[in-house]
DNA sequence: ATTTTATTTTTACGCGCGTAAATTTTTAAA
DNA sequence: TTTAAAAATTTACGCGCGTAAAAATAAAAT
């Protein structure tokens, strides 16, 4: 790491005695030479720090080395861990990657994917915005880049999706809800931007009547991704009409969970499961801050580990074999029930 | 947007009727050609959908139209939101923003700068994780690249920083809670990652003498990013132990104070400023979740918008103006008071 | 030691674009 | 209209690397 500035692959071949083509053979693919060169490469290459120009590298390769994440937005907690796991993962597999947010916006999501496109990835990793995301654009894209979707599914769009089975994480809060108490409402917005939401309310529908109880729909308005606000605003709203149809609360996520407690906490009312409580309230993804909730959010967790690691095993497969593969998988885990305080 | 692929700049070139060289010309700065012939270009443009190789244009520069942005945390929504504000004013100034995070980790922030420099970027805008940090490679980078610190400042090290005042912020605070109520105890942790935590400690030391109060610092033990663990892990543990020296405590930051809130919740302690409450709690920065908590949190807000404004602003001036310039400037904005319930 | 096989070297070309210099064309000014 | 200035065209080279083909060398097998 010292000595003269080495400017160019054949200086560096020069330097350290070996042949331009062969260093070239081994930044490609350290184990494609022969050991003693490696050695005699990698001594010359602590001795004079030299590094690739990536954009000559890549010019003439039809495919780089990257991979994009795209996740919906980045500023919820949810997405950035996602986000980092699959960095990390990506990383290791001897990727690069290239984080874009889409910040909500379906039109920041398109140029996201052609800016992409003009860095010629190796495969993206997208978790689409879902309503408002442009099902063409996506599917035009994914056609030239293998994609895997998360988090929320297009249909068709993509070689794969892992997500959550909301079918099951729903049944099992809301059975665990039925068990302990009340039967729970069910807290959404009435147009979700995200498709998990109306997994969720089929789920949550189909789970009361197969218990024997009337599904209770809590529709309020709100548009965007500030859940939190949404939750507040209309969670108070519903908390001053009194018009909950049950003591219990179950909220189609965790952010909109948190904006209810808010409310309920503002309005003097003791939420829980112990007696002098008034209402219980339940979310759902064990969003990073459920449990610094007052009082602390029971939910169920997204097994966002698995996803993440599923997700990428995923598009690295496509990406090895070449990506003209068998049918679209779609993959879908179990959440937990997380226990807390609210309900 | 259709008709047969265009694949390099030659063939546009043929099938717009204009020369290569000034079709390079208009891409490079669409107002450098004439305005006929820009709408030649144009029209051709959106006939046969062609975008230059992004490896090849930038294999030639020295450097790029990619500005980096990295921050320390991007799980954490206040980084979060500062990057998206920074990402759209780079777009707007038509450059690429390159968003990086470096989870915490000081070996992956010297490697977001190594992997950065390999994007011959025009700039770079860091967040330093701060202590933890290592200086010396991040000094040598920023003599290779324009750089702007925010948030955290390394002394003498970038073109500029820009961040908060602290002393302003603090003070405001402190007078605010001694007007109203007990001086505040300061909670923070005995070895802060964040080098803000050191100036908010002078700051609140300086304030409470300066009003003829007894500083009390509460240090607590904890490393690493998960502040709310923290803030509640040694909330609880401080209301356990009732050793808190006043019945108010200024937190270092938002995020301890969110785990402060939670703790003082779990303990059955009504926090607020009102008759019947055990506690007042404030923190600092006016975290996006700041609104949510239980009760909603007192604070001081720091102004993001106007730090990433400058941010970018000053690190374009750097870029624009062939980066030898005059002194290292920095510049603090002014917090806000943001009244809220908790004290 | 000889043959076979695996690597490396030599040589050479191409990728898509930036860009300089000389020339021609277009536009604006006189 | 003529002249001067501005812009576009033609021509040509270089950037740093991938990579193919043929020749040379080294390692492994006989």
């Amino acid at each position: 790491m010292s000595e003269p500035k080495i400017k160019n692959m054949e200086e560096f071949a020069s330097v350290s005695g070996i042949s331009r083509p062969t260093i070239s053979k081994y930044f490609n693919d350290p184990t494609s030479v022969r050991a003693t060169t490696r050695e005699r490469i990698e001594r010359a290459l602590d001795q004079f720090d030299y590094q690739p120009n990536m954009y000559a590298i890549n010019q003439n390769r039809r495919l780089t080395k990257n991979i994009g994440v795209i996740v919906p937005y980045l500023a919820d907690p949810f997405f950035a861990e996602m986000a980092r796991h699959m960095e990390d993962l990506v990383i290791a597999a001897g990727y690069r990657p290239v984080l874009l947010g889409s910040h909500g916006d379906a039109d920041l999501e398109v140029e996201n994917l052609n800016s992409l496109r003009l860095m010629k990835p190796a495969g993206v990793l997208l978790a689409p915005l879902g309503r408002g995301s442009d099902p063409e654009r996506i599917a035009e894209f994914s056609q030239d880049v293998p994609t895997v979707l998360f988090d929320a599914n297009l249909e068709t769009i993509g070689e794969a999706f892992v997500g959550s089975n909301n079918q099951q994480s729903i049944n099992l809060i809301v059975d665990y809800l039925c068990r302990t108490g009340e039967p729970p409402s069910f807290f959404e917005m009435r147009l979700p931007s995200n498709p998990n939401a109306f997994k969720r309310r089929q789920a949550y529908v189909a789970a009361m009547e197969a218990l024997g109880h009337e599904p209770q729909l809590i529709q309020v308005d709100g548009d965007g991704w500030e859940f939190e606000a949404i939750g507040f605003r209309e969670g108070s709203r519903v908390l001053e009409e009194r018009s909950l149809p049950t003591d219990t609360v179950l909220c189609s996520n965790d952010r909109l969970a948190i904006g209810f407690l808010s409310a309920a906490y503002q309005k003097g009312m003791r939420v829980g499961l112990g007696d002098g409580c008034a209402l219980r309230v339940a979310g759902h993804d064990d969003h990073p801050f459920s449990r610094y909730t007052c009082p602390t959010l029971t939910t169920v967790s997204q097994d966002y580990e698995s996803i993440a690691t599923k997700s990428a095993e995923s598009l690295f497969e496509v990406i090895e074999s070449g990506s003209a593969e068998k049918m679209r998988e779609e993959t879908l885990f179990d959440g937990k029930l997380v226990m807390r305080g609210s309900a």
